[in-house]
DNA sequence: TGTACATCAGTGAACGCGCGTTCACTGATGTAC
DNA sequence: TGTACATCAGTGAACGCGCGTTCACTGATGTAC
């Protein structure tokens, strides 16, 4: 009847929560396929044998960080691309959000990028499975506005794929702009911008200069 | 007088090289932090005391790797962006590069996008700033043709950008396509080809919509 | 050309160390009655 | 509420193994005369 977790379970979730920061933590330096499975419960502060009531190895501990780090992230894929007015308010607001992303959530944006083309297969294809949710999840919300104009299925991937790409490297100069003086996270946010606006100011003459759609 | 290295010379390079291939085809399943002295030497057929006549470190082969993987590429800039009639020409001949590079590189390839965010700071530097060269290299083509006619600095830098990620995100398509089915690779280039279309597109139409440059 | 010495790429033994994984265990929590 | 048994998260000892680095060495190549 009770809804809460037993006891038992509540600690179990912590160790395993203990597991997913310390190990985050750690690969701020590292990429996961050094990272040491000793090394992660050392820092946790518990037997090395503990981790295996956690995670069967390494690597499926990356595939869980790869979850904590993206899956929260799609409900704001919505509010984000779809209902502004102009779009020079949807540029500002998406930039905006990757903003607040790396400034809030750092190592999980910099696991993210590094293990995206890492050395760990299992969390490799869990990363890909995460970006093409994205990319389907921006194509939909442009095939709202843009499907009824002409825009092809194949037009909108492109350009949904150009878009979650763009946001993928801007917060890779984010993070970078962490670590450097003052002054660059502005020129980051400004180069997103105007990355953004040229992108969409093509978008807006796409339909301009290709045969409709057809063979 | 002779510019013929001497016998010792010519075999210590001969076994740098062999240092170099090695570390290659073994880098194509795990990323360098997780690449051990001893198996690279193993591979090589040597003691794992000669690593050092060579390298004092994983990390400085690696550097090594950087250098051998993109440093040759840079005379191939000009060539490729500029002199083309249009514009059309020039992505065609863009696309046309990354794919063969894939194509008879693709190990330098997996090295270059694994490490670029990987756990190996000096590695990281290196390709970081061969990038950078690049996007110097390709802003200085742009500006040839786009300076006369009111382009800033700042919107040079930001196109360049934008080209240079574009191909680096294109050749690790083509670099997932090798191990994909049939029609994948010719699906790349399609996609490739029409994102760039679309950023030329933007360029073409950038100037119409901004306050020419300037307070 | 021949000789005597210097250089230095590659060797092989040895070291101490931390690794991942196994196993039988303990003791708190959960469950059935 | 109380008792008896089951579950299972975390323990700690033990294992065999490969690691990076040190050191004194060897013998082919290079150099000076």
């Amino acid at each position: 009847m009770s809804h809460t977790l037993g006891i038992r379970q509540a600690q179990k979730q912590k160790t395993r929560q203990a597991f997913l920061d310390a190990a985050l933590v750690l690969l701020e330096e590292q990429s996961l396929s050094s990272l040491g499975l000793r090394e992660v419960t050392r820092a946790v502060g518990v037997a090395p044998t503990a981790f295996y009531r956690h995670f069967p190895s390494i690597a499926e501990l990356g595939v869980a960080l790869v979850d904590e780090a993206l899956s929260s992230l799609h409900p704001m894929v919505g509010p984000t691309v779809s209902a502004a007015n102009d779009s020079e308010e949807r540029i500002g607001r998406a930039v905006e959000l990757i903003d607040q992303l790396v400034r809030a959530f750092p190592a999980h944006v910099r696991f993210i990028a590094r293990e995206r083309h890492g050395g760990v297969q299992p969390v490799r294809e869990a990363i890909r499975d995460q970006l093409a949710r994205f990319t389907e999840e921006v194509k939909a919300e442009l095939a709202e506005d843009r499907e009824s104009e002409g825009w092809g299925d194949d037009d909108l991937t492109m350009l949904a794929h150009l878009y979650v790409d763009q946001m993928l490297i801007t917060a890779q100069l984010f993070l970078e702009a962490l670590e450097a003086p003052q002054g660059e996270w502005e020129r980051v946010t400004h180069l997103a911008i105007r990355q953004l606006r040229l992108i969409t100011l093509g978008s807006r003459h796409w339909l301009d200069q290709e045969t409709p759609s057809g063979p």
